[in-house]
Order: C-alpha cells, then structure tokens, then sequence
DNA sequence: CCCCTTAAGTGCGCTAGCGCACCGACTTCC
DNA sequence: GGAAGTCGGTGCGCTAGCGCACTTAAGGGG
C-alpha cells in the first residue's frame, strides 16, 4: 500500500453521497490508499483497525471453510464500503475482506468513523441504508448458491464486475473467479468458453474483456437485477456532492 | 393473530436485553400477538408497519425465486426480532417473513421503533449488534449452500431450531424443512431417515423429535458452530433484564 | 532468446441431488 | 366407517458439478 498523489474521494459514491459539513469533518482523516490484488483488509476475528472506500480497487468479502473451501458473501467497489462492523458492534467478522481488483482506495480512522457515526447525522443514516443493500447483496448470494448454474454466476459475477469497472477490462484470472463464485476452475473454463463462444466477452491468460453486456444479462440469473434494483432504490433520491446535476444521471 | 393474555416481554431476548429506561419507554406500545404458521409478517416490496420480536415463535426470512424455488435466508426465534430494515432505511427487502413455528411475538409500531432507534442510545446499540449477528448468519447461509450436503444443513437446522424451541419437540412436516433448506423433499426424507437410524432424531407425521443433540453437532457443518459463537460473542457483555444473575448462565 | 512459471484446456469416472411417478399409511372430516 | 387429503417412503433415470491427472500454451525474467 502507497499513498496516491492526486486524491478525488468523489469517486467513492458513498463519500461522494456525504453532506458537505459531515465531509468536511472527515476530509482531514480520509488517507488514499494502492490496494494490490491479494491484499487482506482484515482476517476472520482479527480486530479492525479502518474502514475502507473503494475508488478504483474492488474488495471481496470472503470466507474460508475448515476443509479450505471458499467463496465470495459480497463484493464492495466503489458503491460501498469495508467495515461496517466497526458502527454495527463487534468490530469484527468471521470472514476476511481481500482485494479482488487492485486500485486505489480511502480510509479512515476506526475512531474517526465511529465518532461520526454516533452523531446520528446524514452520515448514520448513509452508513446504515448501505448495510441495509449489502444485506441484500448477501442474501441473493445465499439463494444464488442454491439455485443457480455456475454459467447464470458467472455472468451474475461479471456484470457486477463491470458495474464498478466502467473500461470492461477486467484483469482476472479463471482460477480467482473460482475461488470467488466457490466452484472449481474448471467449471469457469467450461462456462467463460460457452460466454466467449457466444461473443459475449473475449478472454485471454488474466484478462476478460466483456464485449456483450446484453448478452451477459441475457444469460445472468436474476439475483443480478434484483441486487442492483435494491442500490438503486435505496440511494435513488441521495444525491452527489460535487457532481454537476447534468452527469448525476449517467453515472447512475 | 389474536391477542394472547399474560405478557412476559422478557421471554424475547432483545426486548430482555433492554435497560430498565429504554425498556420504559416501549412498554406500552409492545403488543402481545399469536402467530400461526405460515402467516406473512411481510412480503417482497411490502411496506412494513411493525417490527416483531418472537417469544416463542419462529420467524423466517424466505426468498422465492422466479421459477418459484425458495430457500431461507436467515431464521428468527426469540433471540431476535423481524424488520430491521425498518431503522436501516428503505423500509422494505426483496424477500419475505414467514412463520415457521406458531407461537406468540410482541410488535412494535413502526414509528415507536424508529423514534426509540433515532435517541441513539442503548437500544440502537442493541438493534445494531443484532443486525451484525444477523448479518452473519446471512453469510453462513450463503456459504452452507455453496458447500454442504443436505445431511449437514438439517443438523445445522435442526440445532438452531432447536436453540429456539428447549422442549426439543419441533412441530414441523419434511415439506416445510425442504422448503426452508431449498432442496427436494425427497432430499430431507432420506436424510431424516439416516439420523432417525442413527438414534438422533424420531419422527412422525409432522413432529420431529430430537433425541441426540451432542449426535446432530457431530454431523452439523461448522456453520451451526461458527454462528452460534458469533451471537454469543456479541452478546455476551449484555445483560438481561428480570433475570435473576444466577440464572443467566444456563440461559446462554 | 530460451526457459520456467503459471494460466487455461481436456478427458474421465464419480456422486449428490434433481425431477418425476407412484405407493402406502396416517388423519380428519363428513 | 368410508372417503379424501396429506405426509412420508421408494425407485429410477438424469445431469451438473466434483476430483484428479495430464496437456498445451502464454508470457515474463534471466
């Protein structure tokens, strides 16, 4: 981890969602970050020490099994935040927080956070409505494990992908998104040569690039659309703070 | 719903875990109801007017899917409470509370709960750190279905029930479990059948009766265990109110 | 430039769980 | 006490995904 040189923290939605005077207060304390792919934000029970914005860095929220098997409970870019636990209570979790997508990203003190939070302020009420979305994001991926084929994941996995790197270049390799949807690397093969097949998306040794966004959600379970209504509606009237009124509507 | 006739708030482990000041203030707008099975406490999109904290009762949060499979994403029993979205905003989810044990659970208005949630004091704390156990429930669950067979997830299921329900007689038809688990009927009878033959469980028409306890947890997934210690873990510096100190131990 | 590491492709046997169909047996209600 | 409805048991073929072993090939470093 370095320090950036030119931080814009309105690339996180969440900061950017902040009200001016609640931003101010935090702005001092809000430390850029490289994140490199691989990275622990923190490990099962240990104690946490800050709170993470993504700007460009995509984390995942990951969980392994006694026998060492694993899988991804959420994914957190630049729409969200790592850490809630440190306002939720406990401080910890039983999974660990690792980067998926190297970038840059802010954090913040956990007494900072915490002393904002029990303001009870706009910044309360943001932190709390973005746990609310990823309790959604988490139970869709409870039933998405249950009831859908590793193809309908993967494209599930990579519009989500897609949705926080807007270049649909995505630097990843087969054996980590197994890792992530839980299934073996050989699975990824057969479905992302079924996508690519289709012309949907074009990989090659670390690399997708996704050609057919269409053609992804043509194939994607509905867990994609449901999660994504669910942000939507649950920030829909919060507007952006340094954003002109006029990209408010692109972005989103 | 019928209202039933002496009230003991405590039996609810939230409400119990209320300082005296809080618990005052709520008191009189707990309202003692009867929940039968299957009843909707609330469905997908619905706007939620209470909150319920279950006695003896048990609640679950049960998704559908569009090809109508369904699987639970989290259950309810006296040690929590159903409409947390209601204080984390957005005031609805995408799935739906279901009774899956009948029994009694007090409510609270809407509005009672979010002006006693927006004070900041104790009971916010309390509804938090509930959220957090919650949550990870949550992503066990998600877990448990990407990598346990369906042997391990009816122990697992069978010891939280059981957490919920001390006399260890669950009135419960295979049709119900599967539908909880998300998987075939067939699946839970085969399996049933196996922990009947091990001497753990004995049932019939609709009743399950637990026999070995220490049996189910040698064959439960680690996902009973894990969260089970999560909740205690968050909990456990909270005391209850009205009960004797000496009796709290063998509670927890 | 070559080598070595590591990503991706392939084949194969195996099994857990699905979908379906049907039966038997218990319960409830007329 | 018979009929109807519900719950649980069973059999069978099917398939998605697993585990494992091995090959091919890309591409970065010495």
């Amino acid at each position: 981890m370095a320090i950036t040189a030119v931080p814009d923290t309105t690339r996180n939605h969440l900061l950017a969602a902040l009200p001016a005077e609640e931003f101010a207060r935090l702005a001092a304390h809000l430390e850029p970050v490289d994140l490199a792919v691989g990275d622990f934000l923190y490990e099962p029970g240990g104690q946490l020490q800050h709170a993470y914005f993504p700007a460009s860095a995509i984390v995942s929220m990951h969980y392994v099994t006694e026998s060492g098997a694993s899988a991804e409970i959420a994914g957190v870019g630049n729409e969200g935040m790592v850490g809630i636990s440190l306002f939720m209570g406990g401080d910890t979790t039983s999974s660990s927080a690792v980067v998926q997508t190297a970038g840059e990203a802010y954090r913040l003190e956990r007494a900072v956070l915490k002393e904002e939070f029990d303001r009870g302020g706009a910044m309360q009420r943001l932190m709390l409505r973005y746990t609310q979305a990823l309790i959604s994001q988490m139970s869709q991926t409870a039933i998405c494990n249950r009831h859908h084929s590793v193809e309908q994941q993967l494209c599930r996995w990579l519009l989500t992908t897609l949705d926080r790197v807007p270049s649909g270049q995505l630097v990843m390799t087969q054996e980590l998104v197994a890792s992530m949807l839980g299934v073996r690397r050989e699975g990824i093969t057969e479905a992302a040569g079924n996508l690519q097949h289709a012309g949907y998306i074009r990989y090659r040794r670390g690399h997708i690039a996704v050609l057919g966004r269409t053609g992804l959600e043509s194939l994607a379970c509905e867990c994609y659309a449901v999660v994504k209504k669910e942000y939507l509606r649950l920030f829909a009237e919060i507007p952006r703070r340094g954003v002109p009124a006029a990209r408010r509507v692109a972005i989103q």
